[in-house]
DNA sequence: GCACTTCTGTAAAAAAATCTTCAGAAGGAT
DNA sequence: ATCCTTCTGAAGATTTTTTTACAGAAGTGC
C-alpha cells in the first residue's frame, strides 16, 4: 500500500522526534520511522536537526534482528548543561546539571543570599561560572536556569511576592538580570514547589499526584496533580505550615495565628521541647540525626511532629487524592519515626477511597531535591517539543523571529 | 520585506485559527493574517476549513477603517451540539448544548438513575434524542457527549469507582455504551467536578485557580487549578465531605468516621437541628429558601453550616490559594447566609497571603452548573486545536487513520 | 462622482517537504 | 564464505503548501 504524500493528519516534528527518544518509545530511526508512520528520510532529517542541536547521538549498536543491526539512538544527556540553584537563608546550593538532570558540580554554603539580589546574583553568577569551569563546559553550552527560593514566588511573573521570605527579593525581576549573563530561559518557583518538582522528574516519575513535605524549620508542601504543579493564584499554595492543628494548645505562630502546624511541629518548636526535657541537640538536623540513630526522645518527639503532620496531610490527601507523599526536609531524613507519625494519622484521619493507593515514601534526593527540581523546572520547558522547534527553526531561519505587529 | 516561503518557525493550524477567533484575539482575515503572519490566502484556507466543519461564520460587516469593511469571523455556536447529562440519586438533568456551551433544551427528573446503567442509560439516551428532536436538531450533529455523575469517576477510563455511590454504576464502561448510539466523544467525571468546570467556564473564565463547593445533602468540592481540573490519582479529589472538623461532638458520619464535614454540616445534620428546634422544612431545598427569605431560625443554622464548611476550606485556601471560591448545591442558593459563615471562619483561619485574592461568590449558573459543565468538558475536547485538525484531515483524508503497527 | 483605501478571492509560480528509488553498509544464517 | 536480511544514506520525482501577483468588491473622503 503506498503511503500518500504531504503531512499526515497528525503532523510529526523534531521535538515529537525527540520525546519519543526521551521516553523510550523508539531507539532507532526505523522504530520511529514504524511508529511514527513516517518515510525514512523524514526520520533521519529530523534526527539529523537533533544531532546538529546536540541533543541526540548515536550510541551503540542495537541488537540485530536478523540483518544490519540499528543504530541506536539516545538523548544526549551531555550535548548542555543546565544551571540550577536552591536558595535558602541559612543554605544556597547552586549546580550545573546535565540534560537528564543529573547534577554535574554543585556547591553549597554561602548565606549571603538574605542581603538581598544585589548581593547574592553576583555571587550566584560567579559560582556558576567556577562550576561550569570545574566540569569543563563553557557558559554558552547554558541552556536555562532553574532557581528555588524562598516564599510565595509568581512563577509566571519570575520573581517573589511582597512581603518577601528573603529580604530585599520581593518584586524584584530576578529573571532579566541573570539572562543578562546567561542569555537563555530563567525560571523561578517557591523552594519546595521545585523539590516537588525534583522529587517527581528523579525518585517518583510514575506519580503524577504527589505532595512533597519539607519538614525542617518550617513546614511546607509542593504539590503537583495530574502530573503539573499547583501554584494558586498567588503561587501560595501548598502553605501548609499555617494551617491550624486540632489540640495545638494555643501555641503561637510567628505568623499571629495561633496552633499553626509550624509552631507546633516544626524545627523550633520540637528543639524547644527536647531542650525542656533537659536534652540538647544540634539544630533540628542534629535532632534527626539522632532520631535515626535510635535515640528514644528523639524519635519520640519526630514521629509526634510525623503525627501533627499527618493531621494536616490527612485533609490535603482528601482534597487532592494524591499517590505519593515524599517526606523531606532536614526531619525528613529522620524518615522512618516521622513517617510512622505521618502514616499513623493520614491512615486513620483520610478516607479509605482517597488513601487506598497512597503511599509514604522518603525524599530519594537527600539534599539534592532542589538542584535537581530546579534543573526538573527548566528542562520542561527547554525541551518541550515546541521549544525544540523553535530552536531548530531559529537555527536556519532568521535569527529573530520578531513578533507579530498585531495586538499583543 | 518579502517574508520566507515555506512554514514559519511556529506553524500556525487552522485548529490554531479557530482558538483566535473563538477568544477574539483576532475576528477578520486581515487581522488573524496579522497576528499569525500568514499571508492572506493561507488564512482564507484555514478559515473555509473551519466554515466547511461549521465551526465558524462570517457574520455581519466589521467597522470600515477607510476601506472595504472586513468581514466579520465569529466561532458559530450553531454549528453543532453537544450532550450533556448531570445524573444524581435524586435528581437527573439531560441537555443539548451548543459549541458555545449555552443550554437550548433540558430535562430534569426521572430518579431510575439508582437503579443503574442498564435502566438509566436508556432513559438517558432517549431523552437526548427527543430534546434534539425539540430543539430541532439531527442526532448526527452531535459533536460530543459530557455527563456528570456522582462518586469517584475515572475521568481516564470513563468509568465510575467501586464502591460506587450510585448503585449498580461501578466499573461499568459507560462511554462505549453511549457511543453506540452518538459515536463521538464521551467523557464522564465526577459531578462536583463537572459543576466546577460550568462553574468556571460560564460565570468565572478569569479565576483559572477555582474551588467550587456543592453543599446539599453531601459536601464536596470540585478543584481547578491553573485552568484545569485536579482529579487525583482514583478521582477522588476534592473529597472534602469527609474531613473531620474540629469540634464536630463525635458526630457518627455514614462514613464511619466520626465528625465528618458532612455529617456536621449536610443537609441531613441540619434539617434534624432543624426539628430538633421544633421547626419543619421542606427538604434541603425547602430550609434553603427559608433561610434565603430570613427566616431567623434557618439563617442561623445555613450561617453555622458555612462555618463548618468554612473550617475545612480554610486549610483548601491554604493548600491551594484558589481566587475564587464558589458556593454551589441546594444550601448554596441560601448564598448570603452560607457566604458569611463561611468567610467568617476561612478569613480568619487562612493566612494572609493565601486568602489575600479571595472571594467567595454564589454559583450563578443555579441549577444548570452540571449542565454547562458537561458541555464545557466535551467542548474542551472537541474543540482542541489538535481536535479540529484531527477533524479537517479525515474529513478531506482516509476515513480511518489506523493506528501505528509499533509497539502500543 | 471619483479617487483612495482596505479587504477578499483566484490563479500561477515558487518553495518546502515529502515520498520513492537506488545504492551501500553491517551483521546473521546456511 | 556467501547469501540474506535489516538498517542507513543520497538523489530524483512528486505532492503539498505557501507565497506572490492580479483582479474584484465595498466602503470612505473630497
Amino acid at each position: 500500500m503506498p503511503r500518500r504524500h504531504g503531512p499526515s493528519a497528525t503532523a510529526v516534528s523534531a521535538g515529537h522526534v525527540l520525546r519519543l527518544i526521551r521516553t523510550g518509545e523508539a531507539a532507532t530511526r526505523a522504530e520511529i520511522a514504524r511508529v511514527t508512520r513516517l518515510s525514512r528520510p523524514s526520520v533521519a532529517s529530523r534526527v539529523a536537526e537533533l544531532m546538529d542541536l546536540g541533543l541526540v547521538t548515536e550510541g551503540d549498536h542495537g541488537p540485530s534482528s536478523g540483518g544490519r543491526p540499528p543504530g541506536r539512538l539516545a538523548f544526549d544527556a551531555g550535548g548542555g548543561v543546565v544551571l540550577s540553584a536552591a536558595l535558602g537563608i541559612s543554605r544556597s546550593q547552586a549546580a550545573v546539571c546535565d540534560l537528564a538532570g543529573r547534577v554535574l558540580a554543585r556547591t553549597e554554603g554561602s548565606p549571603e543570599v538574605a542581603q538581598g539580589p544585589d548581593t547574592a546574583l553576583p555571587w550566584l553568577l560567579g559560582t556558576w561560572e567556577r562550576l561550569l569551569a570545574e566540569c569543563g563546559r563553557a557558559p554558552h553550552e547554558a541552556r536555562g536556569v532553574g532557581i528555588g527560593l524562598p516564599g510565595t514566588v509568581r512563577f509566571a511573573l519570575g520573581r517573589a511576592e511582597e512581603p518577601p521570605v528573603l529580604p530585599g527579593w520581593g518584586g524584584v525581576d530576578i529573571a532579566p538580570l541573570v539572562a543578562e549573563r546567561f542569555p537563555v530561559p530563567v525560571l523561578l518557583d517557591n523552594d519546595v514547589n521545585v523539590m516537588a518538582l525534583g522529587s517527581h522528574t528523579a525518585d517518583y516519575p510514575d506519580a503524577d499526584d504527589l505532595v512533597f513535605v519539607k519538614v525542617s524549620t518550617g513546614v511546607g508542601a509542593g504539590i503537583i496533580s495530574g502530573g503539573a504543579l499547583v501554584r494558586g493564584t498567588l503561587g501560595a499554595a501548598g502553605e501548609i505550615g499555617h494551617i491550624p492543628v486540632p489540640d495545638g494548645g494555643g501555641t503561637a505562630c510567628r505568623c499571629g495565628n495561633t496552633d499553626c502546624l509550624e509552631a507546633v511541629a516544626g524545627g523550633p518548636a520540637l528543639l524547644a521541647r527536647f531542650s525542656g526535657a533537659g536534652r540538647e541537640a544540634a539544630g533540628v538536623q542534629g535532632l534527626a540525626a539522632m532520631a535515626s540513630d535510635g535515640d528514644a526522645d528523639a524519635v519520640a518527639l519526630v514521629r509526634e511532629a510525623g503525627r501533627r503532620v499527618g493531621e494536616v496531610l490527612a485533609g490535603a490527601v482528601n482534597l487532592l487524592n494524591p499517590e505519593v507523599i515524599v517526606l523531606g526536609g532536614h526531619l525528613g531524613t529522620a524518615f522512618d519515626p516521622l513517617a510512622a507519625g505521618v502514616r499513623e494519622t493520614v491512615f486513620r484521619r483520610a478516607t479509605a477511597l482517597a488513601s487506598r493507593q497512597l503511599r509514604i515514601v522518603p525524599n530519594r534526593s537527600g539534599g539534592e531535591a532542589g538542584l535537581r527540581g530546579g534543573a526538573a523546572m527548566v528542562l520542561d520547558h527547554v525541551l518541550a517539543p515546541e521549544a525544540v522547534n523553535a530552536a531548530i527553526a531559529e537555527r536556519s531561519g532568521e535569527p529573530e523571529p520578531e513578533k507579530a505587529a498585531g495586538r499583543s
